[in-house]
DNA sequence: GTTCCGCATGAATCGATAG
DNA sequence: ACTATCGATTCATGCGGAA
């Protein structure tokens, strides 16, 4: 059994107590600037960048050189304009040392609903990869698939209401085919990921849908190596990597959620808030073949 | 008839003929950085932005207040990152004077194929908005698309919530009221652009899309409006914005690519370099009522 | 077991009003 | 003048109960 670590704290300092060089993999979604005020306070756009380097430092120490930094993040709307503090965090983060490898765009197929005079529904978010190093581990086999299986299986079982849906014109663009998928033999992904957000009616819902941080940990974990999130939250990183048999350290300074996810994980399987279906296919063609 | 002018020369000279506050719509996908000598002489990363910057000055002088700049933009990988030209390029227009508004995404679909050890294909591209003012220019409806087909089903029956205003339980002020719904057909679009590249097997390379531009045009611009694309290429921009009524600036600096515009532009209609479909806007919702 | 259908939910944003 | 709160607007999804 891959060992789990979670704890109760403020990330800046619990980071201090983890060995440098033995994290493979860091994903997670910190509070964003004046967002979740009511449950993290709220950081301002002004003093986010200043909040956070100190954070990003101690990630820096802890990572291994061939591992890989995932930060999901998206800058808000203050007075008509897109803030730059998200631009001007990766300019500082370079400073300190890190790579700026990619940007992976995170498209939101069901975004916040809205109607303004000047602006459309914001669709999606920033997925920042950063590096130690130019030579990282990434095992693209693992999230790459048969094509021609993924459609056979998608259109097996496609009903009417799905054809139509799949060619639903919303998002503004071209409504996608179903068919032009048959006529290939492999599906290379992009650094494009479409995933809808998981909004179901439990309490606490989850900052990204689970096939995010599992499609991460497949391309930049195997088996054994160890997955951080300095922002636990619900906790749904730190549980996708626990069935995905890896090593697990999460942190939260809020003790609600950090006693619902020791709760959970104290728990049977079985009754764990998330139900894990081997046969799960996601929006981005990845097939799930072995969990735990 | 909508008035022409296209220049042959350096666009940051010949803006400066160009009246003040004279422009609606600035759209266009300057030369990317790059280290090779291409065809635009290859402007370097660390060069990018002192060279974009008084071409910026220029096209804020010749805005409207009510008008927009779309830049098309995508930042390079260099030595293993991608480079950050592209964010300072942001933070250094706003000190201009640049409102930065909006970031779209375009998510290319057939991008470029390839294979790279560290590194999946790059499928989007920034597509920055800049505004003069708050208040800007923005029709909304012209772009409007099919509303998914979960309406159909979602509005047979309204059951009592449905019919009256129903608010959000968790406090977020966030209520609805499905029954407005009744009449609606078409949704308004989000910020992520779903389309095709366009693969012309023409010498340029770089164009994009006819309906990229034609989707901002009918945005941000109205019959009779003034469009401009500073760094014309091929002239799809230029092409579109006429067969769509408005008055066009075209400006571009490489002899070659000026004239096979301006001879494309001499001929018929018919034997433009580019037809168009009425048939394409069912490709992306968009209803065409009237061409030229 | 399937499929169908009702329904709550969501890292939002703006402008007006109140303190 | 300046900030804080409030009301209005909007669309796609997954869940769970019903057919």
């Amino acid at each position: 059994m891959n060992e789990l670590q979670i704890y109760l704290g403020d990330c800046k300092e619990v980071l201090k107590q983890i060995p440098e060089n033995s994290v493979d993999l860091i994903i997670t979604s910190p509070p964003y600037a004046d967002q979740r005020k009511a449950t993290y306070g709220g950081i301002s756009p002004e003093n986010y960048v200043e909040w956070f380097l100190p954070i990003s430092k101690q990630l820096l120490r802890v990572l291994k050189p061939t591992g890989t930094f995932i930060l999901n993040i998206k800058e808000k709307v203050v007075q008509g304009e897109r803030s730059t503090y998200v631009l001007e965090l990766i300019i500082e983060m370079r400073k300190q040392g890190w790579l700026w490898t990619e940007e992976f765009i995170w498209h939101k197929k069901n975004c916040y609903p809205g109607k303004w005079n000047n602006r459309f529904r914001d669709a999606w978010e920033r997925l920042l990869q950063f590096n130690k190093n130019r030579n990282f581990n990434m095992y693209q086999e693992a999230v790459m698939v048969p094509m021609g299986d993924w459609a056979q299986n998608r259109l097996r079982n496609l009903s009417e209401t799905d054809k139509r849906r799949d060619n639903s014109k919303v998002g503004s663009g071209f409504g996608k085919n179903i068919s032009n998928w048959l006529e290939r033999k492999e599906a290379y992904p992009t650094n494009v990921l479409h995933l809808a957000t998981e909004c179901n009616n439990k309490k606490h819902s989850a900052a990204f849908p689970e096939c995010l941080p599992e499609w991460f940990i497949r391309l930049f974990t195997q088996e054994g190596n160890t997955v951080l999130d300095p922002f636990m939250g619900s906790g749904t990183t730190c549980i996708v990597a626990q069935k995905m048999g890896r090593a697990t350290i999460g942190i939260e300074i809020l003790p609600e959620y950090f006693e619902m996810v020791q709760n959970g994980f104290k728990q049977q399987p079985s009754v764990l808030p998330f139900t894990w279906d081997n046969e799960r296919k996601t929006n981005y063609g990845l097939k799930i073949t072995k969990i735990q």
